[in-house]
DNA sequence: ATAATCTCTATCATAATAGTAGAGTATAAG
DNA sequence: CTTATACTCTACTATTATGATAGAGATTAT
């Protein structure tokens, strides 16, 4: 697994909007100033992360986007998977792989498993609601806000 | 982390290496025909090795590439930091990282690193003496040898 | 001498990444 | 019913990494 900045910025991203959760929309302008994300390429992410089904989004004034879900039903590997493709360190590891003649015979195949497997128990196991509780700590403790 | 071909190729040569560690210097064209990588650029991977200290050459005939160290003092995450850089899935958790500017602020820092010293874990505990008894098993399951 | 083998430097093609640009569409408010 | 605000959509572009390929040179056993 490599996090791109695609993948960083939607992560930030759908964090800040975890923040809002219960507030009205929040603009795109507003959500690459406070991640400093290049706002055309955040247009672009965040019109991706609506066709995954995790924002939603409202035109005109007083348009902006929201979560399509609650924080708490959002897992940091969604959004990694879906930005950056599979979590594996190695092609041959990935579901749908079919190209591997040796699969069985590789020494290394079951490391990349392995490796692959540690890294979805972390990303799995964390939801968007842990870490707006993380961040409200953090914040408190050193007045940052995203 | 992301194995790329040039960190693969290193790998199941100096597994090769070692599955020849007590014979006489094995040749770029027969690691290269084994493991199925283009020889010119087996080749180029091969001085990288050397310069890492990973292997040592005998040019003329007779001539090949065998290891500068048993199996048993090489491990899989040193080869992986050396052709494929640093075990972590972005740079912030990199070391040397100098430019983040809320490091101790930013709330998916601590999981990456958690994801980096997962990884680690695994990589930094198999040498390849280990690969080499577990590839001869796999070996005389499978008739499958590299 | 010569054949086999490693050594070194340069070059190249493709794809991924990280953007930038600009015209178009919807909506709230006056 | 116009206007300002904000999302939508498609195309384009620059840079870098990756995965090679090419060819001439140096070394060594026989």
């Amino acid at each position: 697994m490599r996090i791109t900045y695609r993948g960083d910025y939607a992560l930030k991203t759908i964090l800040d909007l975890a923040l809002h959760y219960h507030n009205s929309p929040v603009t795109i302008h507003n959500l690459a100033l406070r991640a400093d994300i290049p706002i055309k390429f955040l247009e672009q992410i965040l019109l991706d992360l609506k066709k995954g089904g995790f924002v939603e989004s409202r035109r005109g004034k007083i348009g902006g986007y929201m979560l399509a879900k609650p924080p708490s039903k959002i897992k940091l590997g969604q959004i990694i998977r879906f930005m950056d493709g599979e979590i594996s360190p190695i092609a041959c590891v990935d579901n749908n792989y079919k190209r591997c003649s040796h699969i069985s015979k590789c020494a290394f195949r079951s490391i990349w498993q392995k490796v692959a497997d540690s890294t979805s128990r972390i990303v799995d196991n964390i939801t968007f609601e842990d870490l707006v509780k993380k961040n409200k700590n953090l914040t408190s403790k050193f007045t940052y806000q995203i």
